[in-house]
Formats: C-alpha cells, structure tokens, sequence
RNA sequence: GUCCCCAUCGUCUAGCGGCCUAGGACUCCACCCUUUCAAGGUGGCUACGCGGGUUCGAAUCCCGUUGGGGGCACCA
C-alpha cells in the first residue's frame, strides 16, 4: 500500500511557519516511501477566512521547494481539496451518526455553554458539555432557558471512549477524555473534528501527522473512525514550535511565526528548510548541513524529538550566512536584485548589473540575510546628492583629516589605469610611504569619506567599483572635522 | 481550575545501562589572520532540574516532586 499524507492549513491569514515545518516532515516520510502528498485546505471557519491566505500558501511552500502532488489548484483523484467545497460530503456521515445514537441535536445559546463552563471551572471540575439538550425533542428543550433556533450536532461520548492510542514518535500515549464535541456548526459546516476524518479516510491517508496540541482531541477522531466503520490511520504528533519564553510559537511574540517575514528579511529557502530540519530533529549521522533530499533519506519518525524546540534565530542567521557563501556569484547577485530594486537603487540597466555583479565577491562573506546588501552596497549604489557620511564615521575617522585625504585625492587623480591595483599601489605610496602612516589608520579616513561608514568592504576593491570621478569628490568633499 | 504531554550546556541537539571525568553545532569570550567589518583557523566557558528507588553499574529503567508546555470553542 502507498503512503498518503496531508497537510491542513486554515486560510486564516499569513501562511505559518508550523505548516512549513508540518510539510517538510511530512514530505521527508512521503518522498523516501515513495507516496503521495496532499494539501488540503480547511476553510470551515467562515469568521477567519482571509481570501488571499490561500493563494500565500501555495506561494510560501512553493518558494521553500515543498511540492504537494494533489491540492486545490493542482487537482487529483480526490478532488475537491477545498473543504468549503465539500460540504455535501459531510451531511451523510452526520445523519449514519445520528441514525446509529452516536449524535444528537443541540439547540443551547452560546450564553448558556459560556456560563455553564465558567460554573464548571468554579467548582473545580472538569469542563464539557452537560447534555442538557441530550434525548430531548426540541419542543421539550424549548421549555428551558438558553436555547435557540438551529441546532448543532454533537457527538455522544461514551463512558470507555479510546483513551489510549500509539503515536509514531511517542510511542503509547494517553489522552484526556472528550466531551460532546460539537460536529457540525449551526451555519451548516463541519467543525474541524468532523471534516478531518471524514476527509482524511475518503482521501486515503495512511498516516496523520500534525502538532503535538491535537492530541487532546485524537479520541474524538478515533471514535469517528470507528463509529463510521473506517479504518483508522497512523498517528504522529510533532512537538510544537515554541517563541523564547517557550510557548506555543505565535505571530504576536514572534516575527518569523509568519512565513513571508523569511522572505522579506532575505533567508534562502534551502537555509530555513535546513534550519526547520533540525528543530526537534537530527540525522543519524549527526550532520547539520543536509539537503532535502538527505533528510528523506534517512528519514525515521522515531527520531524526532517530543520536546518543543525553541526557534532560535542565531543559528538560522548562521545557516543562512553559510548558504550565501555557498551560493554560485551570478546567483547570488540575482537574489539580491529584489532587494535593491525594493530601495529604489537598482534600474536593471547593464551598468547596474556590472556594478553588482563586481560587488558580489566583496559583500559574499558578510552577509547574513539578503537584505543587509542595502546597507553594504548603499555607498555604491545611493544617488551623489543622497550620500551621507555616518555622524559615527566622521567623529571617529575625520578628525583632522584633511592631510589624508588630500594626499590620498592628489596620488588618485593622475591615475590612468583605474583598477583595484593601481588603486592600491598609489594610495599605499602617499599615505604609507609619504605620511608614514600604518596601514589601518591611512586606511580609515578615506573609507569613511568614501564608503560614508567605519564599516565598509576592501576599500581599494570599493574605490575601484566607485569610479574615479566618485571617489576623488567625496575625497575631495568629505565633511572632515 | 482540570486533563494530557514533556524534561541533557543560554539555544538546537547526540546519547536509547557500562564506550560519558556527557560529544557536536549556534551564541559568547580569547588568540591567530587582517586596511574596517566579515569570513576562515585555534582554544575556552557552560548542561544530564531535584529526591528516592532498581542494578555490580544510570543521563539512560521505575516512582515521586518541581518546572515548562498544550488541550478544555458552533477556531483550526
């Protein structure tokens, strides 16, 4: 039998960085078995729908190389992959549960639930529904207060649900017991619970592989299953993502909780799926640079961790510095496009295109995200009248120095040959052999006066791309004290 | 509150009874290299939460405790 899993986004917003990391774990399993791999949207929650939460999905998994074989906009045997489109599939299993006393009407206020839970908390017991409406007709039920008009369905626990259930990285595991979980909404949709299992077994999936805070509600699904005559699939809770103070990773206490943030800071998609690899996980070789295709390889769900890692942003900036350097030169240039073109700087022209691909070698190794490129190659690529120096960089290397960059502008400007040698040579004789000044300090007043920073790539390198006629007016223009 | 899950350096992890005076990576610190900053090289600091067992022997097994996390929705 082949291997079948999913992943369930909500479209309720940015795309999450959980789904990334559910994905990739997922695929791992279903490329070394050789199945397939569904995404399926889970729209029921019509009050947080975000129409181009959707679309922001495709885009993000596509973008970190995680290929889904059936999905919305792909199609598949198993089509629709929208559950908002599957709204006739549900009703039925709702009546066979209905018919087999598995399921009743409720007609309680959402009121009457809130208060009846807040008495439940206040006398120390455990929360759920009470069954009020439980056996009653609704004429009956219309008799007591809190009650309204359209009823939902709930499911009828029994006293000896399935407590007890194996999980492929936890081994036994128990579970908390359910309450009459509602099954379907008042306003005609499925909750979650329902369209899960429904969905899943008429999807084919083999195996459930989801975050560690489902595992409260895996009884209720495994009743499902049985209730519905199914067979029930395999389990795999993964540990949940967690932000520094260790809770659940979430978009308000955490930046990179929303997928599109990696993007705009500049990280590699293969350097996060690198980094999401090792979280709560590690290859029998003990390697931590791996490819995808490593990862699958080798892929075991016994090894992945029960504990919440933390997502720690230091070492993906170090993997993702560690990729750049990595990176082909034209290829990296033209990851670093959108980033100047964003700044206004980057026209596309050949002159531009030189410039930049001349600054890749120089700005290569000191780069840990994309973005920072703006500030690395602001002093080549910001317009003459937008130059500034850094108020930093004058105190701390223009103090008086006039004399530097004076004999620096007048051993330049005879030059014919404008390259990174002559450049250097010229500069070497004025400042070290004519002011007998050691490299470093001859160094630091022209760099600031050119480059506008006490932070700067090789300087001769950079005079070179600068051209000539730069260099010599910010020489010549610099705001020495 | 209640139920469930979990517990090795600051962080990510290796370890699945003896190979552990606990290994690797990131961070941090020092030094080297060096025109700044990086990168690179070398070295260093830092952990088995606590208490009981079991065993010849425990980071590894059991119990308790403490701590953390998650669930308890007509959200997923």
């Amino acid at each position: 039998m082949t291997v079948r899993l999913r992943v369930a986004p909500s479209p309720t917003g940015d795309p999450h960085v959980g789904t990334a990391y559910m994905s990739l774990f997922n695929l791992a399993f279903v490329r070394q078995q050789g199945g397939q791999f569904v995404l399926r949207i889970e729209d029921t929650d019509r009050a947080r729908f975000r129409a181009d939460s959707e679309q922001q999905v495709f885009d993000m998994l596509s973008w970190l190389g995680l290929q889904w074989d059936e999905g919305p906009d792909k199609g598949g045997p198993f089509a629709p992959y929208r559950q908002s489109e599957r709204l006739e599939t549900y009703q039925p299993h709702v009546e066979k549960l209905l018919a087999d006393g598995h399921a009743y009407y409720c007609w309680c206020t959402p009121e009457r639930l809130q208060e009846m839970r807040e008495d439940q908390q206040r006398r120390k017991v455990p929360t759920g529904y009470d069954r009020l409406c439980y056996g009653k007709t609704f004429e009956e039920r219309a008799a007591l207060p809190g009650c309204s008009d359209v009823p939902v369905v709930r499911m009828l626990i029994p006293d000896d649900p399935p407590l007890h259930f194996t999980d492929l990285i936890r081994g036994e595991v128990n579970a908390p017991m359910p309450d009459d979980q509602v099954i379907l909404k008042a306003d005609g949709f499925p909750t979650y619970h329902l369209a899960v299992v429904v969905d899943d077994h008429l999807m084919g999936i083999t195996h459930v592989v989801r975050g560690e805070e489902w595992i409260s509600s895996t009884p209720k699904h495994l009743l499902l299953f049985d209730w519905l005559g199914w067979e029930r699939p395999a389990f795999a809770h993964m540990p949940l993502l967690r932000n520094v103070d260790k809770s659940k990773i979430s978009k308000r206490k955490n930046p990179a909780a929303r997928l599109t943030w990696f993007v705009e800071q500049g990280y590699l998609p293969e350097a996060l799926l690198n980094f999401l690899g090792l979280l709560g996980y590690s290859l029998p070789s003990g390697e931590e640079i791996f490819t995808f295709s490593e990862m699958s390889e080798s892929f075991d769900w016994t090894r992945v961790n029960t504990v919440g890692p933390v997502f720690d942003l230091d070492k993906l900036s170090w993997l993702n510095g560690h990729y750049i350097r990595e990176l082909a030169e034209d290829d990296l240039a033209a990851r670093l496009v959108p980033f100047l073109t964003e700044a206004g700087w980057y026209d596309g022209s050949a002159e531009h295109a030189a410039l930049l691909a001349g600054s890749v070698p120089l700005i290569q190794t000191r780069m840990a995200v994309l973005s920072e490129v703006v500030d690395l190659l602001r002093f080549l690529f910001v317009a003459d009248e937008d130059f500034v120096v850094d108020p930093v960089a004058v105190e701390k290397s223009l103090v008086g120095a006039v004399p530097v960059l004076t004999a620096a502008a007048d051993a330049l400007e005879p030059l014919t040959s404008w390259s990174t040698e002559a450049i250097q040579t010229a500069m070497d004789a004025a400042l070290l052999d004519g002011l007998g000044l050691k490299r470093g300090k001859a160094y630091a007043p022209v760099r600031a006066a050119v480059c506008g920073s006490t932070i700067a790539p090789p300087l001769p390198e950079s005079m070179a791309l600068l051209g000539k006629d730069r260099v010599l007016r910010r020489l010549r223009g610099a705001p020495v004290l």
